[in-house]
DNA sequence: TTTTAATCAGACAAAAATATCTGATTTTTT
DNA sequence: AAAAAATCAGATATTTTTGTCTGATTAAAA
């Protein structure tokens, strides 16, 4: 079980940090991203390119090729990449699995879940992502 | 994606809540449960079956056989349930897939993140089941 | 005592998520 | 012009999760 997002989108959420956190307009490949975050090499290459189709990142071709952010890190804000790639069905969704939960037909712990979950979304969209670039860097060091 | 357990688990939780609401004895079918909350009839069969190994139902064979709870409502949380079926990792692990996430290593997120978990965790086990009664004997009557 | 209806164990199947491979194309460097 | 190093698309493979099937066993009811 993954926390809350799929394994492609937490890679995704890294490597977007990550690209946030280098100089600006500097052009990473995916085998950089690879390396340094530690996600397979070939899935990387997959989850950027969809990153790509998104818009949130932009791609170069060819030798000295690579990625970068398409898009500021000062307009980007996390729940952005984890709509881009896990949607927001999530934050839409019982806890508990049952069907058709809504203040009408809630289920047992609805109202604090509802809660939580309106924090959580709260948390990822509260901050655009240049924010984290010190904290980022810090914690890529160790990896 | 699920929101945050296994479909396994919300079935466990689902089914334990079920059985918490009726009276107290009565023993149910994997059958009728799997009637009851649309869950794949073979399916319940396995997760009650796991259940049962956890201890935290009881099944009795043959004819006229079926589960309730081995423990009375008033002692079971919801969080019992999650650790029986999925386990508690979900609330130690970094919520953006970094490894060694921590509080001397913190990911860009560790600070929030760790506040909103704890309070998931403090919602699963805030209340034993049993005040969850009414509320499922309302959702289960839509389902 | 036979039939019926249930659990249970283990194998099996299907679907989804995760990961890898192959080869084509692009673009810079030599 | 050729070589090198990258993206990209699509197929394939593996693993995990979800779901199904089969047959053995159990115990009550007919």
């Amino acid at each position: 079980m993954t926390v809350l997002f799929s394994k492609k989108c937490e890679y995704g959420l890294q490597a977007i940090l990550f690209m946030a956190a280098l100089e600006e307009d500097r052009i990473c490949s995916a085998e950089e991203i690879s390396n340094k975050l530690n996600i397979p090499k070939e899935f990387t290459s997959k989850i950027l390119q969809s990153l790509t189709a998104s818009g949130l990142i932009e791609s170069k071709k060819g030798k000295t090729g690579g990625f970068r952010l398409a898009i500021h890190p000062s307009k980007i804000k996390l729940i952005d990449i984890v709509e881009a790639i896990d949607g927001l069905e999530s934050f839409n969704s019982c806890v508990l699995g049952f069907s058709n939960c809504s203040p009408k037909n809630p289920c047992p712990v609805h109202k604090e879940w509802g809660e939580l979950r309106n924090k959580a979304y709260e948390m990822l969209s509260s901050e655009t992502i240049d924010k984290f670039k010190e904290k980022t860097l810090n914690k890529i060091s160790v990896l």
